[in-house]
DNA sequence: GCCAGTTTGCACCCGTGAGTGCAGTTGATT
DNA sequence: AATCAACTGCACTCACGGGTGCAAACTGGC
């Protein structure tokens, strides 16, 4: 409800009818619309951010050894974050993040606040890994991770102009390929693009 | 009043008497709140384009013999736009688009619509001249710009917490030259990275 | 000074939606 | 069977805000 129309056009009435409940028992549970909005957003975040970091993970340091394993990898990864970034409930709970973070203030720390710290530190210990392994050249992991997602979710964010229009798939495709090819031509360890530049020739 | 308030919670009374007018006046113009809305948006979305579109055409061709000379105009531009893009104006002409856009579907196109693609057109053909110069490797100048861009405002929207939160000058500083250094190793010409780092060494 | 068009202040209508009160129903426990 | 808690349906209050009507005040142009 609130995703579809808003804080303000959504109707306590009408959550409790799609709820299949009684107005009354809403506020008998909730108390309050805020507190409503509040419950659902937290419950969806966490659901949200459980999911990303969930995807993150798979990011682990088997098979490091050829460059072409930790490309597939990547894409892997990059490809899970972005199906999850391109789900609706994800797509909603930022607009509705950002839509009324001025009007409640604590919203954003309470429902996206370590989460996506979370996400971005996950992220940053694989890579803290992988530089270690010899695979990435050494850098900060934080600003890898943060990189690394900014080249996924923004290209996503203009394409799918702010999550109204479906993507395909294969447009979704190509992005995470030139995100990862992107990120691996800046982060790659020296030595390893090297021989994979002379692999490729 | 819509980007403090949202939508919903901008009263036409309220836009009047800031505006120094009366309530009646408003309607005689505009006729309606939907067209206030547009009409502000709009004039709005113009103006942080036209921003945005003129920080980008300063990356220009001059001095591009040099790997330096290019770095400090990149970053130039890159400061240039996140400055832009970090404005009270600017972050909630985004959030606004964002939140509204699901009630009002044509505000995308008429606002939004070819104001994105502008600027990254516009960047994009200064990355193909730099491309052509031999400075950036050859590369879809496209898809070099929309990273670009990606990286400058993917870490900026987290670290301002969706535009709730200002962000420190040197900060944004940080932002600015990890992205350009990021841009720089992924899409500099082979030769001129090579020059670059025996210079440094 | 006169007039047309615009602006203003004020009161008003009315739909909407948050939140409440109350009486009746259900359902589980003992 | 009795009880107690929660749930339900319904009517209701009340504040808020979009939009309108009207008479008075102002504006520039002749």
């Amino acid at each position: 409800m609130f995703a579809d129309r808003g804080y303000a056009r959504a109707g306590v009435e009408e959550i409790a009818e799609v709820a299949g409940v009684a107005k009354h028992t809403v506020y008998n549970h909730l108390g309050d619309k805020e507190n409503v909005f509040h419950a659902a957003m937290e419950a969806t975040g966490n659901a949200v951010m459980a999911e990303n970091v969930a995807a993150a993970e798979h990011l682990a340091m088997d098979g490091a050894a050829d460059p072409d394993a930790v490309r597939s990898r990547l894409e892997d990864v990059a490809n899970r974050l972005l199906v999850q970034c391109c789900d609706p409930r994800s797509w909603a709970l930022r607009r509705l993040l950002n839509a009324e973070s001025a009007s409640f203030p604590d919203l954003l720390e309470s429902v996206w606040g370590h989460g996506a710290d979370r996400l971005r530190q996950t992220l940053a210990d694989r890579m803290a890994r992988l530089s270690l392994a010899g695979v990435l050249r050494t850098c900060d992991p934080v600003e890898a991770a943060e990189q690394f997602l900014a080249l996924l979710t923004g290209p996503m964010e203009a394409r799918s102009q702010f999550g109204t229009r479906p993507v395909p798939e294969a447009e979704l495709r190509g992005v995470v390929n030139a995100a990862v090819s992107t990120f691996l031509r800046a982060f790659q360890s020296d030595h390893l693009s090297a021989t994979a530049s002379a692999a490729a020739s």
